[in-house]
DNA sequence: CTCAACAAGATTGTCGACAATCCACCACCA
DNA sequence: TGGTGGTGGATTGTCGACAATCTTGTTGAG
């Protein structure tokens, strides 16, 4: 039961560096502290890690039995997931897992090219020295792993990159929007269309850029540059697809 | 009770002159069949219209008989309002109406900065040739309300405006994020900060410049063009704002 | 007088039962 | 045989009651 967790936990873990007295920062961390908290969020795991397939149907009944709480519960979560476009559901018929198609992974990447372009523009604009410092030296971090080839916190990595750019920007809807809507569904595709990761080598030296330009102030070029890596990002996913759909 | 919609009816009802067989169409509208989905829609409304104030609490046996549903029905309405960030909800202690500032409507217009931006570039890739000729003539409508100067037709045009093209990028998430999460929020600034709506005479022509960009099938200008209308207009609200603030 | 612990009241969270709706199956008819 | 209509079973939608938690006001000690 414990175990739900374990996957996502590093990506809130390597923000624990911070004091967490930024009032953005508590956008990232979820603090369940009701039974609907803690069911919607092992609910979302199993779906994202594929425990439960994309596409099945979610029987509010069998769950309420699986889970081992009341159906208004389960309800709850599932309302929650609809919101976060992990389930569909239809009026007096039920809920869906959402069935995950190339189509929609390229789309969901033109909604980060935007967002996450915006946000790096205003991480340059918003993003307190301090922040900034602590921003370079994960990235320093990060280079050691990879000359290391620790290729489990090569994803880390990037995504705590990205977690802290979103952050940066201080932008309360771009915040939620990715944080808690967007980046489950990333990591859905990720995990169930089994690739390990971003393109470690060359993403590091995008990373590199992006945060030059945030030191510099330079709002336009980060966004630019920001905009660019995710670019490449859906390029190399998309020519993977290809590549397993062909063998 | 019937009214409770009246106030938004038209921005639906302008879209009514295409056949609703569009895969894409059908986010745009919302069709109630459960209790829930009716109460929901007519709180959404006086949230955002101000018969319920902002910053006010929503208690749910309060409402729950002002609406005369149970209190589970009011329940799942909030856990939506708040997924649409209409309403804060705190565990154990209740939602609140979002509170409207300055800060969060500049913040508001920096996502529709970033998220139509990408729409008029998709949409200038995925919009048909039909599709863009209706767009064009309903240009042609609402210059002629211009000169009218029918100020209420031109609010609904403007709507409509921006709906068509959100809804030409054919992206469904970029679609759901704006049109029934951030246009709401962006209405009830309108409406609670008495703004009668946009610069009817100098969007017109940003309006066609977008238009022309295109039917010209290019996205890269359509998306520049689009971030500086929608930039145009957060500063001439910002400035709106000053003037109400000094009086 | 200030602060802390406690108690009463009110509000939200959770549950099981009932009502309304849909779906698949089957019988019936052309 | 193909299609149409109805019926039974199962699933979702809605409800009222109970449990858990927070807030507020009070009381007491320092």
């Amino acid at each position: 039961m414990v175990d739900y967790l374990s996957k996502t936990a590093y990506i809130v873990d390597t923000l624990d560096i911070f004091i967490v007295t930024d009032r953005f920062m508590e956008l990232a961390f979820e603090s369940p502290v009701t039974q609907a908290d803690r069911t919607f969020i092992k609910l979302r795991n199993d779906i994202v890690e594929g425990v439960i397939p994309s596409g099945s149907k979610l029987s509010e009944t069998e769950l309420s039995t699986k889970y081992d709480v009341s159906r208004a519960i389960i309800r709850e979560a599932i309302n929650r997931l609809t919101a976060s476009h992990l389930v569909e559901r239809k009026a007096n018929v039920g809920a869906r897992v959402v069935t995950l198609t190339p189509q929609g992974l390229i789309e969901l990447y033109q909604v980060r090219e935007a967002l996450e372009g915006m946000a790096a523009r205003l991480a340059a604009q918003n993003m307190s020295d301090q922040d900034i410092n602590a921003l370079q030296s994960l990235l320093n971090d990060h280079f050691d792993e990879v000359k290391g080839g620790e290729s489990y916190y090569q994803e880390a990595g990037d995504v705590d990159f990205h977690y802290r750019i979103v952050l940066g920007s201080k932008n309360t809807h771009l915040i939620t929007v990715l944080i808690d809507g967007i980046y489950h569904l990333v990591r859905m595709y990720r995990v169930q269309f089994g690739m390990a990761g971003p393109r470690v080598t060359t993403a590091y030296d995008e990373h590199r850029h992006v945060v030059q330009a945030i030191a510099n102030r330079d709002g336009e070029l980060a966004e630019m540059l920001m905009r660019r890596h995710i670019l490449y990002s859906k390029n190399n996913i998309e020519r993977k697809l290809l590549i397993t759909s062909q063998s």
